[in-house]
DNA sequence: TCTGGGGTCCTTTTCCTT
DNA sequence: TCTGAAGGAAAAGGACCC
């Protein structure tokens, strides 16, 4: 997202206290508001897909959600098809079931686990109403994603009070009060600190870390808690022999520099050193929106025309309706392939005119579709848009005049 | 029987213009 | 007219995050 607002306190005579909250296990811990007869059970949210599309209904039975039987639950045994695992509670860790993996593969260590399909309406309403919680105390919150935000705690009545911990604590019950879920809170003095503090205790935690904390209580951690650090830098600067952000620090900035790059380079040091001025943002406007499907089976160009033709156009529509409804158009057109052996591909295209268009979208989509090599077979399709500017309500987005007579469906075969 | 979907941001490459 | 350098924009890929 692109910032377009930003509350910035480096000029404040007090010190910045920025808070890092992370709801607790939060979709799980939604579910387990809506079943609470799951609780201490192995759960799995994931799939998304057909068979574990069906939400577990009362339809027929009369019952409210909470006295369902647990014989009436999906099993993870049952499951058949794609998809992998968004979150599991922790009986189900148990199990050595984790975020990210195969269904298939979790159902061989957990056969008996629960498997519940993301509901991301209902993720959202609970992330709307903590949110709400939080801004009502806190007006200063960066968004950032539907279970994290960040809270500028430096000019809120009582942000410094123990370091923001009163604050904190503050949240923290009037969250649960309004929706039952827990979150743990991190307060540093920036949002780099605050992230990784909002770590140290889990769940249901508070964590103050203030400047002198930095080598005692920062220093021994592993480098790839920097929010930033991925495993491809985990593994080279591990090459280098740099495990810890202590051993980060003791290099100097030049050789970071030298070995990773002018850009990359300097904010590992800063990184390592605790320094991090970048705001919290309160407002923002989104850079792209995409919409990509990972198919049942993989899919060839040739074989599976019809088929790969139809989910095309359905993504494209997808897309344009995304961008009415957020209210934007978008000049740079894009696809996204992944083939079977797991390699992707992208291609995009700029046109003159933003578009909202579903035909235009599809047309200008297919054209970056030939530029790719289609002899493999395909497990997933996406279509992108970016460089976007707002559309006023009523206004119309702009389109692309020749384009609009053309159908959105029956253009397929010549993309092949 | 591995490996989702929706994003952001950065780097490198390529292409076009001056 | 040709060539090369420089710079910018677009395209492609990849890392990372939730």
């Amino acid at each position: 997202m692109a910032a377009v607002t930003a509350a910035n306190t480096a000029n404040s005579p007090l010190p910045r206290r920025i808070a890092h909250l992370d709801m607790d296990a939060f979709y799980a811990s939604v579910e387990l508001l809506r079943y609470p007869q799951l609780q201490g059970l192995p759960v799995v949210i994931g799939g998304g897909r057909r068979d574990c599309d069906q939400r577990i209904t009362t339809e027929g039975s009369g019952l409210p959600l909470h006295e369902i039987p647990l014989a009436d639950f999906p099993r993870l045994q049952d499951y058949t098809g794609r998809g992998v695992i968004t979150t599991a509670t922790y009986a189900a860790r148990a199990f050595g079931v984790g975020s990210a993996m195969g269904l298939m593969k979790a159902a061989r260590l957990c056969p008996q686990a629960i498997l519940l399909p993301v509901d991301f309406d209902e993720y959202r309403r609970y992330s709307r109403r903590f949110k709400q919680v939080i801004t009502d105390i806190a007006p200063v919150m960066e968004d950032r994603g539907v279970d994290e935000v960040y809270i500028d705690f430096t000019q809120v009545a009582g942000g410094q009070r123990e370091g923001g911990r009163v604050l904190a604590r503050l949240i923290q019950k009037s969250i649960f009060d309004a929706t039952g879920l827990t979150c743990s809170i991190g307060v540093a003095p920036n949002k780099l600190l605050a992230k990784m503090a909002s770590e140290f205790r889990k769940p249901n935690g508070i964590s103050i870390v203030h400047e002198a904390d930095l080598q005692p209580l920062i220093w021994p951690l592993a480098c790839r808690k920097i929010n930033g650090i991925g495993p491809k830098a985990d593994a080279r600067l591990a090459a280098h022999g740099i495990h810890t952000i202590g051993e980060l620090a003791a290099r100097p900035r030049d050789w970071l520099v030298q070995h990773f790059g002018k850009a990359t380079g300097a904010w590992l040091h800063a990184a390592a050193w605790g320094r991090d001025e970048r705001p919290v943002v309160t407002e923002s406007e989104p850079v792209s929106i995409s919409r990509e499907t990972t198919f049942e089976r993989d899919l060839h160009a040739v074989h599976d025309r019809a088929e790969l033709g139809r989910i095309f156009t359905a993504l494209c529509e997808q897309v344009a309706q995304d961008l009415q409804r957020k209210g934007y158009a978008g000049r740079t057109i894009g696809i996204k392939l992944r083939y079977a052996d797991f390699r992707g591909a992208t291609r995009d295209q700029t046109i003159a005119q933003a578009t909202q268009d579903a035909a235009v979208l599809r047309r200008v989509a297919g054209q970056c579709l030939k530029r790719v090599p289609l002899q493999q077979r395909l497990r997933l399709l996406g279509v992108r848009v970016a460089s976007l500017v707002p559309v006023v309500a009523g206004a119309g987005a702009q389109q692309a005049p020749a384009c609009s007579t053309e159908p959105v469906q029956g253009g397929m075969l010549e993309l092949f």
